[in-house]
Formats: structure tokens, C-alpha cells, sequence
DNA sequence: CTAACTAAACCTA
DNA sequence: TAGGTTTAGTTAG
């Protein structure tokens, strides 16, 4: 597992990721030093992979194109922010909901239910909500993009004032 | 295995 | 619109 911090306008970000791709993308802290707080209590309780190991650490990530493109996106640029995902720590339904997620382009907006029927489990928006909530590689795997169906936040780990920010920052105001 | 959680949505009044 | 009911998956015991 590798790791750094990374600069944007909007503060230091911590990151980890494998040869398979990204494992965990933290928001913006303050200072170096709270971005690499921050990124021990997400390793700590990361979950034991459920599918196979990755050959090889050590490829996967170009982080200076990674930082140029977080610092691009928080200065109001339309991103892809398409790097790799490491899926392997997450549950089988919990990788089909965020892949569903990570499809969702900069600037739209899905509601819980909508991912549900997509992955094939019609009614299980709640769960779609956990699902969601697991998710520890933000803004590439845009998880504030996903709200409620009659238009209103839903919730965010960090803080709905960060959901709303990055929203925001997307022309997108609720 | 059950129970108790969710970042939801629906139905009814 | 408010309030109760239904829903699917995960996790703790």
C-alpha cells in the first residue's frame, strides 16, 4: 500500500492506493500533518479484501496528474478524475453500487433508488445508502453526485456543508 | 441466526 | 407535508 498528501487550493489531501488502483482519496484538511491524521483511522478499519490480491504495488497511480487534476477541480474545471479503483475491499454489492457511482458524470446527479434498480435490487435504495457511505475514494468515485429522489441532500459521512460545497463547486445549489 | 442498525422511498391522510 | 411502514444489505452479538 502506498501513500502520500497531496496539494490542492482547498487543502492537503491524503491518499493510499495498490497496483490496482485507488484504495482511499481523503478531502481536502487543513495542513499536512491533519491529512495524514486523517488517513489512519480509514486504513485502521479498512475491511479484508474479498476478492483476490493484486501482483505487483507499485504501478497504478500517477499522482502528480492526480494532484493537478483534484487541484483543477476545486478550482471550478470540469474533471474526469478517471484514475483506477482498487474494488478488491469492497462486498460484492457494495463494488457494483460504487462502480454505478464512479459512472456518474461531473455536474449530474443520481438519486439512491435509481442506483438501486440499476444493480438490479429494486427497493433497496437504504441499502444503496450504505453503500455509498462505505465509499473512501471521494471525489473520484463521486459520491456526493448520489441524493435523495425528491431533490434534498440525503446524507454524507464528512458533513452535509461538504456535500453542498462540492455540489456547488458543480454548478449544482440545494 | 437474529437483531439492530442505515447517506431511502413509499403510502396514507 | 408529516408520520408511519416497507425495504435490502451489512455488521455486531
Amino acid at each position: 500500500m502506498e501513500k502520500a498528501v497531496i496539494e490542492t487550493p482547498a487543502g492537503f489531501t491524503g491518499v493510499c492506493w495498490t497496483g490496482a488502483g485507488l484504495v482511499v482519496l481523503n478531502l481536502p484538511a487543513p495542513t499536512v500533518d491533519e491529512a495524514e491524521l486523517e488517513l489512519r483511522p480509514v486504513l485502521d478499519r479498512l475491511p479484508s479484501r474479498t476478492s483476490g490480491g493484486v501482483a505487483g504495488e507499485g504501478g497504478g497511480i500517477d499522482v502528480k496528474r492526480l494532484e493537478s487534476e483534484i487541484s483543477q477541480y476545486f478550482r471550478g474545471r470540469r474533471v474526469d478524475l478517471s484514475f483506477p479503483v482498487d474494488w478488491s475491499y469492497f462486498t460484492e454489492f457494495r463494488r457494483k453500487v460504487l462502480e454505478k457511482v464512479y459512472a456518474v458524470p461531473w455536474g449530474q446527479v443520481v438519486s439512491y433508488g435509481r442506483i438501486a434498480v440499476e444493480v438490479g435490487s429494486p427497493g433497496g435504495a437504504r441499502a444503496v445508502g450504505g453503500a455509498v457511505g462505505s465509499n473512501r475514494v471521494l471525489l473520484v468515485v463521486p459520491c456526493h453526485r448520489v441524493i435523495a429522489h425528491d431533490g434534498t441532500l440525503g446524507g454524507f459521512g464528512s458533513g452535509l456543508d461538504w456535500k453542498r460545497r462540492l455540489l456547488r463547486i458543480e454548478g449544482i445549489d440545494i
